[in-house]
DNA sequence: GCCGTTTTCGGCCCGACTGTTTTCAGTCG
């Protein structure tokens, strides 16, 4: 996609900006960083936006200009961005990975490159061990420190970490600090506040009168194993699961301003402070201000939103994706909630590859309240996990008779399947057994490595056949390990339209297919979804709010999502027997 | 390099921390 590859030609040529002394460089600077930022969250490949709606197409993204368009255009005709290149040939240093390392930024990569021709991690290394940097002006012996510890760091922590990691520590840490009765309040800001589906470290605010016990609580946390900085007012420890961990105490007046300003996102933010000013205001971490400097708003983050002519928005709607117009507007969303989810329509039993029961799994579904479940089993092309077929779903099916008569109304257990769409777009189980079933999952399993084309007439195939009712994780990512395969989701939500088929948003941490951008880049339809756990135990039932994370990024409300549907009204989009 | 119900020129988000300095630059969130 050529979205990802010009975003880091601009990240890059921003970087090398960062040292032109022109007083409107830094300016370049960030309408480079902009447009890479712009780039990485369009729906589509902009090479796609460009072959339709020309260069107009792309001038039309606000903070596309001509310069930029031009230089758009330019690489997908040819591959290349002169000026990039021209400016490359200066400095040939690997900004994307030097810049990783904490403490190091552009102007400092371009200083080691010119004094000591560092320009990759390797070329830092060695730099480091002779001990070099410490010679430098502006360095020092501390310096190479931090960059040497910043290197093994790095070499340690790979891909970022799965909000299922990040969030259960910070929820313990959280109610360990309350517990202990030193501090007042404690909440959780930043990504993990906002759901992302990644995070890159945890942030933690906290009201106490003795900072200082606080902190030595903190840094005693059994997840802590570094301690990075320790300040009364902010320290920063390194924990097991690989990411930072930051606790700032800070005053009580200031509570709303600081949970506004470290719950971000950044773009957010910004935005936000920018309405402050168009207002006279000033807008920080410790409160909203007057010309005077005299504190208008700050301790709580509802009133900061209103005095700035907001409705409150969501944290997980912080993304500067629109927000900020719909709250003055006062045409938020009002966003689906984990309690109004009413049952589960993806899950699996030891038959094929859970590891619980299916009389184990109604009642853990029953001890979360739900409705109904359907459960999924995977079908008999899916060999490695022991998939099933016609015979088996049969004898399968009547153990479900069986119990929902013995629950008696506690649960429906719904008869599905996860039935493998194969490589041609045919289903792996035979019609007639399909056509007994209250919920059909399709999915795709299996040659992942199709071209865009054949990948989405093969999963429309599927949906047209008219016997699959959810498809479950559409685009087949797995976080850190596997990218989307090439599939044209627009075309395919256009078609789940047309079927009324639910498009899933599998709760699955490593999954969560689809994402908050992927749920962006198919709302011009009226497709419905699906939040499902994709259980293969017990426990997973607990993924569900991972999944409603993915769905409230996107800003989808109880309408959009059949599961928060009754079973009676559900039978408008699922083939529920009556039995 | 972008943008415009105060502007097609003159603006462009904000503050803390750190290590290096002796008033500040670079980085971060």
């Amino acid at each position: 996609m050529a979205n990802k590859e010009l975003a880091e030609i601009f990240n890059e040529m921003a970087d090398m900006l960062s040292v032109d002394s022109r007083p409107t460089a830094r300016f370049e600077v960030r309408a480079y960083q902009n447009a890479a930022m712009l780039l990485l969250s369009l729906d589509e490949d902009v090479s796609e936006l460009y072959r339709r709606e020309g260069k107009e197409g792309l001038m039309s993204i606000k903070g596309i200009g001509k310069g930029l368009a031009d230089k758009i255009e330019e690489y997908i005709k040819t591959g290349h961005v002169k000026k990039y290149d021209k400016m490359k040939k200066e400095y040939p240093i690997d900004f994307a990975n030097l810049t990783k390392i904490e403490g190091m930024g552009a102007k400092k990569a371009i200083a080691l490159y010119k004094k000591l021709g560092v320009k990759d991690i390797p070329s830092l290394k060695s730099a480091i061990e002779k001990h070099e940097i410490r010679e430098l002006e502006g360095f020092g012996e501390r310096s190479e420190q931090l960059l040497a510890k910043g290197v093994e760091m790095l070499e340690v922590s790979k891909g970022r970490l799965l909000l299922s990691d990040a969030l259960p520590v910070a929820e313990s840490i959280v109610s360990n600090l309350l517990e202990s009765r030193l501090v007042e309040k404690a909440v959780i800001c930043g990504s993990t506040r906002r759901m992302k589906e990644t995070i890159g470290d945890i942030d933690i605010l906290a009201i106490s009168k003795d900072p200082e016990k606080v902190m030595d609580l903190f840094v005693k946390q059994k997840y802590v194993s570094n301690t990075v900085v320790k300040g009364p007012t902010k320290t920063t420890v390194l924990l097991g699961i690989g990411t930072t961990c930051d606790l700032r105490v800070i005053s009580p007046e200031s509570f709303g301003a600081a949970m506004q300003y470290f719950t971000g996102s950044k773009e957010h933010n910004v935005e936000v402070r920018k309405i402050a000013i168009s207002k006279g205001y000033k807008l920080n971490e410790y409160g909203l201000y007057d010309k005077n400097d005299k504190v208008i708003s700050a301790i709580d983050e509802r009133d900061i939103y209103s005095r700035l002519g907001m409705d409150w928005i969501e944290p997980e709607m912080r993304e500067n994706r629109g927000e900020i117009a719909l709250a003055k507007a006062h045409k938020l969303p009002k966003l689906v909630n984990l309690e109004d989810l009413r049952g589960d329509l993806h899950s699996h039993t030891v038959e094929t590859d859970g590891t619980n029961t299916l009389e184990e799994m109604a009642n853990a579904a029953i001890a979360k309240g739900f409705e109904y479940l359907a459960v999924t089993n995977h079908t008999k092309s899916l060999r490695v996990a022991h998939g099933m077929d016609e015979k088996k779903f049969t004898e399968f099916f009547k153990r479900i008779d069986a119990l929902n008569e013995k629950l008696d109304g506690k649960i429906k257990i719904l008869k599905g399947a996860e039935v493998d769409i194969l490589k041609d777009g045919s289903l792996d189980l035979d019609k007639s057994v399909l056509g007994k079933m209250d919920c059909v999952i399709g999915a795709v399993h299996s040659n992942f490595n199709m071209g865009i084309k054949e990948m989405t007439d093969r999963v429309k195939k599927a949906i047209g056949t008219g016997s699959i009712n959810i498809l479950a994780h559409p685009t087949g990512r797995i976080i850190n390990e596997r990218e989307p395969y090439a599939l044209d989701l627009r075309s395919v939500a256009e078609s789940a339209e047309k079927y009324g088929v639910a498009m899933e948003i599998d709760a699955y941490p490593t999954r969560l297919d689809l994402n908050d951008s992927s749920i962006f880049a198919i709302r011009d339809y009226k497709v419905m979804f699906s939040v499902d756990s994709d259980a293969h135990n017990a426990s997973h039932f607990d993924y569900m709010r991972y999944g409603i994370g993915m769905a409230r990024r996107g800003w989808l409300q109880d309408s959009n999502i059949i599961n928060t549907m009754r079973l009676k009204q559900m039978a408008k989009f699922l083939p529920i027997k009556a039995t």
